[in-house]
DNA sequence: GTCTATATACAGATAGAC
DNA sequence: GTCTATCTGTATATAGAC
């Protein structure tokens, strides 16, 4: 294993903490090289560009973002899925109450200047809803599933906006509740399985 | 009327559309100089600081927030005039879509650099949830009332951030829909005006 | 009050020794 | 592959003529 790749994942992970924390433009590479233990010209042996940290760093969130759907679809039905989606960890919650949360900020930051780290970013949160609408499908919601699934999406960043507003990631809990409660009112009848009923509730 | 404030109101005035359209960090005191037409040594003379300029601006969004609250308070009762809220113009979708949310976008930013200016910032979004909070009291809810603030702000800044993200106004008139809806659904036994009724519904 | 010129600091990026 | 020294641009902020 060459150490290459060490030093590169340093970097990235460095990268993707200090983004987290100061956002993209308010990090700059003798932050993250620091952070990284790795000297500010040695960067640009392993990225061309900053805009190239970026890009893996989004790249990296899209991993963890996949290995976390996967983790969720390991729940057997689709309800419990989208309500393990809702149950926030602590140190989450802590997090984003002091950095807001990672995705949203990218997309709100990057999302004002364009360019293709825009459009990676954005691929993070569609990732989101469509994972959101697959889950109201399997439900048997048809054309009120992308509705759902954007209203659960969001709901979440808007909480995640607030949390990290005021400081209070008991802002999210309550708001979290909030919306367990509507999945529960949403799939009351489903559970039987028919797609009829599902569409009656709708 | 000294022409003093009139190139500090022309500052301000810009500054405030490009902090929209680029960040406070991205916006330079040269960019606001240029766009205000006024020498770049001379806002200095106006704004002792960036940050000061940064915090003119937000008194400016407060000022129109009170505006806007004023406006929707006309409206006879508060289920219209939640519903105002929630009346998103074109225009103010298709700069949402390019831009983000000029409140959601400054806490986003600035609260992950703490100090006053996000303290001011978080302001803003505080004011539209007490205005909330206060219109669901006046419906009959009382202890659901914060709730119901917290869920309506909260998915409002969402749908915001995603039409952003998306570049899609449309979006936010979908997601206004279901908002519409929940509203309409909240209040339907209320309309006759006994606090009972209100409490039982929640 | 107004504006030009500039000080100062620091960012991203590069050159080139090792 | 690695790191030091540095180039170049540009940001905030200031000095001082008018």
């Amino acid at each position: 294993m060459p150490r290459k790749t060490d030093k590169r994942i340093r970097l990235i992970e460095a990268a993707k903490v200090l983004i987290h924390q100061k956002g993209f433009n308010q990090t700059t590479l003798a932050d993250i090289a620091q952070e990284a233990d790795v000297p500010l010209g040695n960067v640009y042996y392993y990225f061309k560009t900053k805009e190239a940290i970026g890009e893996a760093v989004i790249e990296k969130r899209a991993a963890e973002y996949a290995e976390f759907f996967a983790k969720l679809d390991e729940n057997s039905d689709p309800k419990s899925r989208l309500l393990s989606l809702l149950q926030f960890s602590v140190e989450d919650l802590e997090l984003t109450a002091r950095y807001g949360c990672p995705v949203g900020g990218l997309c709100q930051e990057l999302g004002k200047q364009g360019g293709s780290l825009a459009d990676q970013a954005a691929k993070l949160l569609h990732d989101l809803l469509v994972w959101s609408e697959s889950q109201f499908r399997t439900l048997g919601f048809n054309e009120k599933a992308a509705d759902f699934a954007l209203n659960l999406v969001s709901n979440i960043q808007g909480i995640y906006l607030l949390t990290h507003t005021f400081k209070d990631p008991k802002l999210a809990t309550r708001q979290a509740k909030l919306l367990q409660e509507w999945l529960e009112k949403l799939t009351a009848g489903v559970q039987r399985g028919t797609k009829q009923v599902a569409a009656e509730v709708a």
